[in-house]
DNA sequence: ACGCAGACCTGTACGC
DNA sequence: TGCGTACAGGTCTGCG
């Protein structure tokens, strides 16, 4: 579910709310998490600092004094969010892990047990594998070489993280429809002027959704829980049947590599 | 190396 | 109302 545009908002949020505040205590509601409990000596006491994004990640950095700093990394995957509470909330049964604060509580929910907590002891096991966009890395010519042997379609190659980090359907789905490019194209059919165009409105799109804190759908909302504003502003994804805001044609929606995928066969060609 | 199918989970929407 | 089916924004594993 979360893509990068609404990790960022929740690193952001989550970054100004919980600097500087003590963990209490570690609670552990989830049996997929039982790795969890054999850290609370380590985060127990520990102080919270600086949140902030990697790929699709949420890193929250744990100050233990002397020590060297360790960190909390979580991925949302397709339902996960965490809240802060500023006391503590009513019973909500798809808690997984709550941390108790000096003043409230941060939750981690998470209705279909795909997310993932886990301490990271080394600075270097947070950095993901992919091209993250926001980075000098992010440049057609890369992007070219990367996909230069991916004969399956365009829309398949976009969402693989170890390519390049923090793009999801939605997101891909948009930026085709931006460039004008067909989901079906081989990865490898790409000219150089079509990666310059996915370069220029991946940056685009996701600076807009940064902007408007993400979009909502089904699941998604940010650390406080409300919604956010990208959903407007989609072109097609979700909207099968309806006009192409670009050429007026009518929008699709198929499985491409198992995943729905919505297009316009008027303009993506 | 690649692409593809299936698995992991729960909830919701919809048709009968 | 209840049942069955399809679908959901992510990623890993195993297979060919």
């Amino acid at each position: 579910m979360p893509e990068l545009p609404e990790v960022e908002t929740v690193a952001r949020q989550l970054d100004k709310s919980l600097s500087g505040q003590r963990i209490s205590d570690l609670i552990v509601l989830d049996s997929k998490l039982d790795h969890l409990p054999g850290q609370r000596s380590l985060l127990c006491g520990s102080r919270l600092d600086t949140v902030f994004r990697t790929g699709k990640q949420v890193a929250l950095t744990l100050n233990h004094g002397t020590r060297d700093p360790t960190w909390l990394l979580v991925h949302l995957r397709m339902t996960g969010r965490l809240f802060h509470h500023q006391s503590l909330p009513e019973d909500n049964k798809h808690v997984r892990v709550r941390l108790l604060l000096e003043k409230g509580c941060l939750d981690f929910v998470d209705t279909r047990r795909f997310g993932t907590v886990v301490v990271c002891r080394s600075r270097g096991d947070l950095i993901p594998p992919g091209i993250e966009p926001f980075s000098g890395a992010f440049t057609a010519k890369r992007l070219l070489e990367l996909a230069a042997r991916s004969t399956g379609p365009i829309k398949a190659f976009l969402l693989r993280q170890d390519r390049i980090t923090g793009l999801g359907n939605i997101y891909v789905c948009e930026i085709l429809h931006a460039c004008g490019v067909s989901p079906h194209r081989a990865a490898n059919s790409l000219s150089p002027a079509d990666w310059s165009c996915v370069v220029t409105q991946t940056l685009r799109i996701l600076t807009l959704a940064i902007e408007l804190c993400g979009t909502t759908f089904r699941d998604f909302q940010d650390s406080r829980g409300t919604e956010g504003g990208f959903a407007a502003m989609l072109a097609v994804y979700a909207r099968a049947g309806q006009p192409c805001p670009r050429c007026g044609g009518s929008v699709i929606r198929e499985a491409i590599s198992q995943r729905g995928s919505f297009w316009c066969p008027g303009c993506q060609g």
